[in-house]
DNA sequence: CTGAAAGCGCTTACAG
DNA sequence: CTGAAAGCGCTTACAG
């Protein structure tokens, strides 16, 4: 490895007079810069991040901490979009990204102090204590997809649940529907009670009474929870007419279900999923969902970490918009 | 943060002692040994592994590159699982990994070397000169998935593509099939041409004649790459009575252009995939497909890689076993 | 404009 | 068993 003292020799100035012309800082002659930079060029020096950030107290690397509570969820579509755009945003910023898996989280969080991270991004679902013992060794965090109760103010950015949700239930009721279901995810995610709200609210500006025996929780929000939760819905009486699966994994196994029992999507029961994972249009019947922008999130977690990287300290609230997708399900 | 100069403070000697019995080398007291643990774990002290990484020369940090050519492939399902896998493992054997972009191929390629990589998992394919450039730097490497031609002795993890081919062309034969199309990636891809081996020495096995105008070529292995290459396939006389594709994405596509026709899958012709993605047992008909080991993949890598940092010399050859899994597309 | 010096937080011989 | 010292590769005041 060629350091700056190798430069320093061969160009015959000192480590100082080639620090400051490799960071730019300072004053330095034309001349020495020329020769330095000409030795640096040839010899491919590469400054060595480790000495700088022991001194700047900056290593311009982030975390990324990826849920893994139900399914593993960095292979999950949806997460690994996440993943992706946020190594190309960080990458364009002069960040680089390094990936942990909540499962063995104290052990991550071990890493990500020892290691220096300048910040972290915890994408799903945390635990509160996480936060708390990031916030309280002063590491900036984004949280990204969910968020939870915290005394501490935390930056996150979500999808706009309440507003997609009310706009596939308003759908539906334009359609006709007053007997829609509703598959509710794990009861500790703030996502899935926002979907609520927005169906709820829903019903109440269509002025249709709503029934609480149409609403089934699933904790394990997969193709199997899909098709145990319509197991539910569909011993209701009346049948619902259409059923919103509070993710498309869910919605599948919806669909699954009720081609088991010989009835037909959308003409028997109709079917709206939420997510748009790349699934969704590719499954027969293609499944009409609510599209979340994956890549714009994990961008906008990067922006937002790096936002208070450089010094914003207030808290901030993104939620990203979502969009109908009308499909062949409904 | 603490250092070890708060802990020699406060238990009353000197950094040395400190850092060996933190450490766990050399000789110290059981007096010093049990002060000095206790006040670290009071302060609970984290060593900065950057101050470490200087002298030591090891971060037990690896990187991760992956490839993006062909679509986003790290929102690739497959790819998923193995920064999954890849970053369990990691964890397990005490090392972090950093995940890169190929796209901006160079600009990762600096980071790698300024943050003192220990060592580098190329995942999918790159390019010659980026495995030249880390093995000339000393920088141990690993290729997973698809290996290149170089003079440069690299290890490389890669599925049984040849056996997993050869396997499902002969069940196909077994069952009757005689005209057989193949659908080969792109054509700098040594896994595809891996397939294409297997293809053809089963039918040599089998005694059969092997026609080329069965085999087709696509540039852009996906979904619409499947439908466009079914389309060539199905000018053909007589029209083949199976399809392999070579890889399930396609294997999808072929089933959508069959069902376009109105023909029936499997009953008119038969599919057949490659990878095992998660979706082949969702779509319906489910999937007939080569699995391959995801998960297996990247610890292998991660196995392999930290063999090599551990001061093994020789470039090691993995190859993991595929599986034949028969569903409903035969 | 330039160089010597101190220091980031740790490890590692080396004397005592 | 223990401490002082040197050093990893850089940055950053500070004299001159």
């Amino acid at each position: 490895m060629v350091t700056i003292k190798d430069i320093a020799r061969l160009s015959g100035v000192s480590k100082s007079t080639v620090a400051r012309i490799l960071s730019n800082s300072g004053s330095y002659s034309d001349v020495s810069k020329e020769k330095v930079l000409k030795i640096a060029q040839e010899l491919n020096y590469k400054p060595n991040s480790l000495a700088r950030a022991m001194i700047t107290k900056k290593t311009n690397n982030i975390g990324l901490v990826i849920h893994s509570r139900i399914y593993p969820v960095i292979s999950h579509p949806f997460f690994a979009s996440i993943v992706s755009s946020a190594v190309d945003a960080a990458t364009k910023q002069g960040y680089s990204v390094m990936v942990f898996n909540d499962k063995e989280i104290q052990n991550s969080l071990d890493n990500i102090r020892q290691k220096q991270m300048d910040g972290i991004i915890l994408a799903g679902y945390v635990d509160k204590s996480i936060v708390q013992e990031l916030k309280s060794n002063y590491i900036p965090v984004v949280l990204v997809n969910d968020l939870i109760d915290t005394t501490y103010e935390t930056s996150y950015v979500i999808n706009d649940d309440f507003g997609g949700s009310f706009q596939a239930i308003q759908y539906l009721i334009d359609s006709g529907h007053k007997t829609i279901g509703f598959i509710h995810g794990p009861k500790d995610s703030q996502s899935y009670h926002q979907r609520l709200s927005g169906y709820k609210e829903a019903f109440k500006q269509g002025k249709i009474e709503w029934d609480e025996r149409y609403v089934v929780y699933q904790e394990t929000p997969n193709i199997e929870g899909g098709i145990q939760a319509t197991k539910q819905l569909l011993a209701a009486d009346p049948l619902p007419t259409a059923i919103f699966a509070g993710n498309d994994m869910m919605a599948i196994g919806v669909i699954k279900e009720i081609k088991s029992r010989g009835l037909q999507v959308p003409y028997d029961i109709a079917v709206v999923g939420f997510d748009d994972i790349e699934f969704s249009s590719i499954y027969e019947p293609a499944l009409t969902t609510v599209r979340t922008d994956k890549k714009l999130m994990g961008e906008m977690a990067v922006q937002e970490l790096i936002r208070q990287l450089e010094g914003a300290d207030e808290a901030n609230t993104i939620t990203l918009p979502t969009e109908l997708i009308i499909r062949e399900s409904t």
